[in-house]
DNA sequence: CTTTCACATGAACAATTGTTCATGTATTAT
DNA sequence: ATAATACATGAACAATTGTTCATGTGAAAG
């Protein structure tokens, strides 16, 4: 027979035909895709889709400040989702692991069909 | 400095150029991505990838309360990402396709590992 | 027809969030 | 040391959001 549970968690078998989801990863999972919630955090990692820039290419590109800018690479940096690295007075970002770039694509085939 | 918007345009590809990000996709991006980006919206997500139930199951899963659950399904119902289906009293609620799936899934994979 | 059950929805309130503005820090040049 | 450049950050404000509470709607039962 085929089981038709979700092999994603393994706690202890709770009632047989429903089982509540994990506060933890509930809340942790909502926190990442929140992450990818906002326009000018979605636009920052799709330009970093083509590697690293720095802060000044990035907010040119997004037409947005360089504060703003900022303020959103470090929430980024803070959900481990992009990297830097300094050179002088430069600060170049990049993605931080090929899932940014899975998730992306995912969003983007979701809509494009 | 004064970046000129490029006359052609191939958006779509994996590789997109290193140019400014199309607003709109951008910002349906976003707002794809924020409705996931929400406890009880996730957990819904979360518990219908076992097969349809309807809300009231779907409330006492959660822990919430039936009109918090009934706001966010519709929500979800508007984002397209569950369908419904009527039967006397009850409506039950599914995933609208495999896409959500294969979200959360990324999701919990970056996650956990 | 009235009641009950299952669900939907409007209003309002609290909480969260993203931007701007101003200022702070780090690095390099003069 | 002083200035200039590149970026970071704190405070504050407006806007958005999710929940609760109360009520509304549709369907089956009595």
């Amino acid at each position: 027979m085929m089981a038709k549970k979700p092999s994603l968690s393994a706690e202890a078998a709770p009632s047989p035909a429903a089982q509540t989801p994990d506060e933890d990863l509930m809340y942790d999972l909502a926190e990442l895709f929140r992450i990818f919630g906002d326009s000018t955090r979605v636009k920052i990692l799709y330009v970093l889709l083509n590697g690293e820039k720095c802060v000044g290419e990035i907010s040119e590109l997004l037409t947005a400040t360089q504060s703003a800018v900022s303020h959103q690479l470090r929430v980024l940096k803070q959900a481990k989702l992009v990297k830097y690295r300094r050179e002088g007075k430069t600060v170049y970002y990049a993605l931080a692991d090929d899932h940014v770039r899975t998730i992306i694509g995912m969003g983007v085939e979701h809509l494009t069909e």
